[in-house]
Formats: C-alpha cells, structure tokens, sequence
DNA sequence: ATTATAAGCTAATTTGGATTAGCCGTCAAG
DNA sequence: CTTGACGGCTAATCCAAATTAGCTTATAAT
C-alpha cells in the first residue's frame, strides 16, 4: 500500500477510536512512519484526509450495492435454493451477517467512526441509516420474502418478519463495537435468537 | 435554575450535538447568556463541566435504578395484573418506553453524548451498555416473565423472546435519534412489531 | 456603614496543534 | 549527466480556543 492510501488507512483507523477533533495529523503521521508536515505532499489538509476517506466509503458502499443488487437478481432466479432453507442454514444467515459487519475492518472502523461522527453532519447521519439499517433491512427483506414464497417461512408481514430478525443481530453489533469481550456471548445469544426466529416463523409449531 | 446547573445543562445540550471536542467554552457561555472567562467562576476549566455532567448522570441513573428495582419488587407482589394484560397495553408498554427514551430531555441528550463518546472512555461505553442494553433488557425481562408466568405469554426462553420485543424498539430508537424526521413511521412500526411479537409469543395462534 | 464574597466583565496570556517555508536526497525521463 | 518531480525532513509560523489577571458591581453578613 502505497503512502496515501496508508495515511487513510491509518487515519480512518485513528478517527474510529477517538473521532475526528481527538486526532492529531502528527498521531495519523506518527502511526504512517512520517512526521506531520509529509503529510501535505498527500493531501491539502486534515479535512481532504476525512474527505477522502468518506469519498472512498462511498465508492465501495456502492460497488457493494451493485453486487447485492446483482446477487439479488441471482437469487431470485434460483429462488427454490429456499425451498429446502434448514435452521443450520438460517442460523449461517445469521451469523455470516453479524461476523462480518464485526470483524471486516473496513466496515468495522467505518462504522465506528460514523457512530461518532453521525450528529454533526447529515450525510454521514443518512450514510449510517442506509448501510446499517435500510439496507440491510430491505436485502434480508428480500431473502426472508423467498422463504415466505418458498413457503419455509410463514408470516403476513414480510417487513416486520424482518425487522425481528435483523434488529437482534443489529443490537448485539453495537454491543460489541462497545465491548469486544462480549463477543462471545453474543454469538451465543444471536444463535439462540435465530433458533427461536425459526420456531416462531417456521411452519412447524413445536 | 441556578448558573451552576445551566451551564451543566446547556453544555450538555452542545456536548450531545457536537461532542465534547467540537464544543468552545466560549459557546455554552453564549447560551448561558454570560462570557466565557466566567464559567471558570463556576468550574475549573472545561473538563470539570465534562465530569460534572457525568456525575450527574450516575446519580439520576442509580436513583432510577433503585426506583426500578422498587417498582420491580412491587409488580412481582400483584403480578395478577399481569394475567389479564390486553394487546393494547402491551403496546402502550412498548410505546412508554420508546417515547420516553426519545423524548424525555435528559435521557435524549445523555444518550447521543454517550453515542459520541463511548469509545474514547470504557467507562462511557460501561454506562451506555447498562443503561440503553442491559437494563432495559432485565427489566424489560421481569415484566415480559411475570406475563409468561401469568400465562399471559408462552415461552421456553424469556431472555430471547425479551431480546425480540426489545431490539427493535431500541434499533427504532437509534434511528429517529439519527434523524427525527422518521419518528411518525417508526411509531407506526413500532406498533406492527408489537402486535405481532403478541401474535407470535401469546397463547393464541391465529 | 463596612467588608467579604460571589459572579460578572474586558483585556491579556498561553498553548496545543495545524499549516507553511524552505531545504535535501532520490530516481526516472530526456 | 542533469533536471524536475516526488516525498521526506526541520524549523518556523499562525491561530483558534482555553485559561488567567485583574477590575467592578451587587448583595449579604457583621
């Protein structure tokens, strides 16, 4: 990685923990391996570095809208891959979700910092709201609204049957983004939660 | 009031919009309507303003703990008024509690502040934690288990059915929080969830 | 009445941290 | 081989904000 993407990688890293004001160009240096004043051979100031790493948020958000969209349209054609869903199965939904919006370290510290940042700025307020609850709802949406068609899942309520699965797993991220610790717990608990989802929403009453 | 306590309280307010950081002295003596160089008159410097607001909130929440815990202790003795709770009380408990979160001015303000500050200070996050997550979870528990014992609602595991009627209230929360706008919706969502969590943990199946 | 204290003000002072100036070595293109 | 762009450095400089100094007025206690 070349120096300016490791000074916002490095800043990005920074401005999760602390947020933007609390950091030092000299703390985003140091950590670079230059001194502060390098820094203006990368970028105009301190606010071109936030700048660019929204700009660069944007970028992959939508590149990964694109691909949701497209894996979207794909599973909708193969939708009897829904027929067959199996609590293991939901349960990896589940999971696979939670995991990757707690480790993958982009979205980790992106969302680390928009929880800082959200109530001073508008866009990143919006930016918070669609990639952490919008879309998300409306993607498992679709996934849940397969397996209510392929008639695994029975509700006639489509959204709020979402709203039950995703809001859980939402609640125990930002547990986690809190305490680390509690990270296994909450597996535990989000694997508990699917299986009652299952219970709750699946055909068989037990 | 009294300037000690409005300086606390305006202070607050900007601390809750813009985080600590970003607020001047020189701005919460504006709105207390005195010069910046009189706050000091009142506190030691900035900081001392930061923990004032702190140990304020630990008091309100440890008094509101210990009303909770009598008021627990209290609905456990007639827990009957349970047996014959109605869907629409059920929702106006849900209701209560989301309303209260998003509008009672203190718990508003502390809870963006915290939102901001959570991870520069464990004991931030600590706070956050017991009061937006843990707490409502166990007394939100104790009520959702009296209604189970009363037989009111059926289920093997209240820790998972109250993280069900739970999460999503608090996720609602977060949202309007984020951008108040979508206060009118989420209530009528917040009622959906509602109807159906007693559609899915009450006695009777439709 | 006198004085002490509280609480305000204006006018410095201090300071931390962002930014700029200006110098130097490296290396690729001509 | 030489030049110019790139990216680094040290040593200023600048500036916004916090804080301090020191004066003033009001009020309450002696």
């Amino acid at each position: 990685m070349d120096t300016k993407q490791r000074i916002l990688d490095e800043a990005l890293t920074l401005f999760s923990e602390k947020g933007y004001a609390n950091v030092y160009v000299a703390d985003i240096a140091e950590r670079v391996g230059i001194k502060a004043p390098s820094l203006y051979k990368h970028y105009k100031n301190k606010q071109a570095i936030f700048d660019a790493i929204i700009s660069e948020m944007d970028q992959r958000f939508s590149d990964q809208a694109k691909q949701l969209q497209i894996s979207g349209t794909d599973a909708s054609v193969d939708a009897d891959i829904y027929k067959n869903i199996s609590e293991e199965q939901l349960i990896k939904i589940g999971r696979d979700l939670f995991l990757y919006f707690l480790h993958d370290d982009y979205t980790r510290r992106f969302r680390k910092m928009l929880t800082i940042e959200q109530f001073r700025d508008k866009k990143l307020a919006t930016v918070y709201q669609q990639q952490y609850a919008d879309m998300p709802l409306s993607y498992q949406g679709m996934l849940l609204g397969l397996m209510v068609s392929a008639g695994v899942l029975k509700t006639d309520n489509v959204e709020i049957m979402t709203l039950h699965f995703y809001a859980p797993i939402y609640m125990l991220l930002t547990i986690c983004d809190r305490d680390p610790s509690r990270e296994a717990a909450s597996l535990v608990t989000l694997e508990e939660h699917i299986k009652q989802f299952d219970r709750l929403y699946g055909r068989e009453k037990k």
